[in-house]
DNA sequence: CGCTTTTGACCGGCGC
DNA sequence: GCGCCGGTCAAAAGCG
């Protein structure tokens, strides 16, 4: 994200909205998709497309059935990956409570093999909560190379780095922890930025930061800010501040990188949620373009109370999450002139995280899969979604990094209450990238905003 | 005096 | 190769 990215894109909206149906015409939300009628799911267009509809396909129409057919296929193979893995799971399972008991529920925990999810801060709440002394990188790792013998890291990858072309594949480290490090540089290069209106100059996020440098951007007659966390040495994270062109009341916070400290626990849930976020824009990606709109159904997925909020650009190099609380600024944030505040520490604080936390609360119960209740009200489908969808429930990286972010709120504090009601709007908007004079062609936006 | 901020210089990536 | 641009560095200045 850059600041003439930020600074106004005003996205055309696009809606996709799309109800799954399994093939026995049951709501795909009651469907359990780890057993083999994951295969059968259909779409549920005849709402909108009646026979006759077909006949005037277009080759573009043409060329979605075959790529559908082909994520059919793609599926099938992930499915029989997945039975296999969780087969091996289950053994090792009950191997570990064999040997342990108190490892009894440590799979269950974690039922898939996933990657470092790479938050300092959880790793270290999880390497003190675990009895075995092992950090959570580590039990992902043995995780990932002792489920059947052998190591799958490579699959697991292909998983993780579709979206740019430029992460570098790493077909030789195997056996050198490399991927860890690529995953993370990539991890690094994802973004997170949260808009807030705000007539503070910067927004009180719980972390100590030191201004290293300050730029005029090109679009933008606010200058960008750029913040080093000083919290502990040689920690990456960086943040840039930048006022929105547009909207001078609006404040632009663009987050990067993992700290590499634990944190207080008013800067827990941001990070987290960034990181979670970032990490889930990567992993719900596929290897065409068509990751991008993984990379929203995540967004809607995982805000599912707020498609005003959610906005993910998942362009290489720099793939970036927008929280976008303006939308909702006259109840979640408190009144222009005084410094935000997400730290829990008076009154209406505890603002992001509640807002996430409710969220991925409300996701946490509906799993992911009750997508578009009002999409399906109003008859609208989407083949895209469909396969969108599909990949994105079967990229096990979904669940662990959904399951992690869960946690991560939990044990921060920001659990919410939840309204229960994952009602979203599932808009996908695309804009053309040239927002506001854009600064960053690369970044290609696609978002979701309430019409 | 030590820390932070400011600000011009520098560097690397990218497009033409 | 060149220019543009975003990002970073580091010396100087400011501040408590």
């Amino acid at each position: 994200m850059d600041a003439g990215g930020d600074g106004g894109h005003v996205p055309t909206t696009i809606q996709f909205p799309v109800k799954l149906y399994s093939s026995d015409h049951k709501p795909l939300n009651e469907v359990d998709f780890f057993t083999d009628r994951k295969d059968d799911i259909v779409l549920d267009d005849r709402s909108k497309f009646e026979d006759d509809d077909y006949s005037d396909l277009n080759h573009k129409d043409i060329n979605l059935e075959v790529e559908l057919e082909t994520m059919r296929d793609e599926n099938r193979r992930l499915k029989q990956e997945l039975d296999l893995v969780k087969k091996k799971l289950r053994k090792h399972e009950e191997e570990k409570r064999d040997e342990d008991p108190k490892h009894a529920n440590e799979v269950d925990m974690m039922p898939m093999p996933f990657i470092d999810l790479g938050m300092a801060s959880l790793e270290d709440e999880n390497s003190r909560s675990t009895s075995d002394g092992k950090s959570h990188d580590e039990r992902s790792r043995l995780q990932i190379t002792n489920i059947d013998g052998r190591d799958r890291r490579d699959e697991i990858l292909e998983h993780v780095l579709p979206c740019s072309n430029k992460v570098a594949r790493l077909n030789d480290s195997k056996n050198d922890g490399s991927i860890d490090q690529a995953t993370e540089a990539t991890i690094r290069k994802a973004r997170v930025s949260v808009r807030a209106k705000s007539e503070a100059p910067m927004i009180t996020d719980g972390c100590q930061w030191r201004k290293y440098g300050q730029k005029m951007a090109k679009g933008n007659p606010c200058p960008r800010a750029y913040y080093r966390c000083t919290m502990a040495a040689g920690c990456p994270v960086r943040k840039q501040v930048q006022r929105c062109a547009e909207d001078r009341t609006i404040l632009i916070t663009t987050y990067e990188g993992n700290h590499n400290h634990p944190l207080p626990p008013a800067a827990m849930a941001i990070s987290s949620t960034t990181s979670s976020a970032a990490r889930m824009l990567l992993t719900g990606s596929m290897p065409s373009s068509d990751g991008i709109i993984n990379s929203n159904l995540l967004a809607r997925t995982l805000f599912p109370c707020s498609s005003t909020m959610a906005t993910i650009s998942a362009s290489a190099p720099f793939p970036t999450v927008t929280l976008d609380l303006t939308q909702s600024q006259n109840s979640l944030l408190p009144p222009a002139g005084q410094p935000h505040n997400f730290s829990g520490e008076n009154n209406n604080t505890a603002l992001l995280p509640q807002i996430i936390g409710q969220t991925l609360y409300n996701q946490s119960k509906f799993s992911g899969l009750q997508l578009s209740q009002d999409a399906a009200a109003n008859g609208q489908v989407s083949r895209a979604g469909l396969a969108d969808t599909l990949t994105v429930i079967n990229n096990p990286n979904f669940t662990a990094a959904l399951a992690m972010a869960i946690s991560s709120i939990m044990s921060g504090g920001g659990g919410g209450s939840g309204d229960g009601g994952a009602r979203t709007n599932a808009g996908v908007n695309t804009s053309n990238g040239g927002n506001n004079g854009s600064v960053n062609k690369k970044d290609d936006e696609f978002c979701f905003r309430r019409n």
